[in-house]
DNA sequence: GTGGTCTAGACCACT
DNA sequence: GTGGTCTAGACCACC
């Protein structure tokens, strides 16, 4: 898996985004370890201090929890996670459609195009 | 109407779709005359350069036609307006599928959350 | 037939090219007389003024002679219109020769690619 | 080396034209790197807006290929290049010839007059 | 240092 | 007044 960044955007939300993926899909279980600043460094093709950007955002978040000098955790509690995970599909989601409703399309016509794509 | 545009991304983009909402919303008719360089500089509270700009790549695009020292028009084939539109939408769906699977969520709950929306 | 002026150049000068090709073409003979100022002005969809820019230049080189509340005539020394047609088309020849020397062809092969046109 | 520009015709457009000819030519390497819109300015003796507008179209055409914060290469892609060529020279050649038969010469004699010129 | 974007202001030819 | 071109000068993110 390559991560091709948008260089219009700052890449420190660009992580912050996978991240929260990572967590939503369980990929990064509810309390568990993520990697080490350094490796999410080499993962992403980008520098330390954006990784520790990122953390520090999530920390505040409520999804992630450092230990001092052990590591950075999940939080256990899906009850955050899930609060989260419906605040960013949330957005998309009203994004999406104020974007679809700009460009001339009714609802009914974007179900039915998204069904299409699923064929 | 005012236009806040998002500083993450080049203004002469951000014009550049706000002119294509217009025209597949038919805000501007096939064959019909725009604004100015200069209106729509105003309009928008941006540089005529940067309307320039925009309005060069729409024409690139085939949307518009330029005629010197009289003004600029919307296509009046229907037809690449339409297949514009396509584009532009397909890609919408398309990133906003992509984003909500990465979420984690199925087409099934998508269009679910879609009708939600719509209530 | 139709006239298509390049908006980069000044009419005039392409209304000039124009009446010259159809001196040397023998389109208007030595001596004969040319269309007035205003049927030029209808038949190339141009401001009489930019006729009259025209041939004043042409009356100068020495290829259309006119006489005052008669008309315009083209010269009858058939000598002066070879020059001038030589002179033209050596300026043609030689440009088109810089500009494909420029593009990195020998002079075979700018020969060899102008008899494949003709086939 | 001097840069007259034509002044009937864009600068940006010529500054096209001379840097595919260095292409063409390999004074530009496919793969290599050309000197920054900064240093360009200098070379041509123009705004750095003009080059970037240069550039941009270059980019577009699928002969330049840029780097964020590194540089702008020619693309590698030797098959791009000579189509681009062909397309170049054989708009050339097709104007020359379409010239010289307004101007009364057959293909025979438009080829005597290259070969003399090559004396 | 690089490419990219943007502003402000100017001039041109054409209508 | 219109589109088009150009300059001068600035700021940004990235490397």
């Amino acid at each position: 898996m390559k991560y091709n960044f948008d260089p219009n955007l700052p890449i420190y939300l660009q992580v912050i985004e996978e991240i929260k993926r990572d967590i939503f899909n369980e990929r990064y279980l509810p309390g568990s370890k993520i990697p080490s600043v350094r490796e999410l460094a080499l993962q992403y093709g980008v520098n330390p201090n954006t990784i520790q950007k990122s953390l520090t955002e999530l920390e505040r978040e409520g999804l992630l929890r450092s230990e001092r000098a052990v590591g950075r955790y999940v939080t256990d509690d899906t009850n955050s996670i899930n609060k989260a995970q419906k605040e960013v599909s949330d957005g998309v989601v009203d994004n999406f459609i104020k974007e679809m409703k700009a460009l001339g399309f009714s609802i009914t016509q974007i179900v039915s195009m998204i069904n299409e794509r699923n064929r």
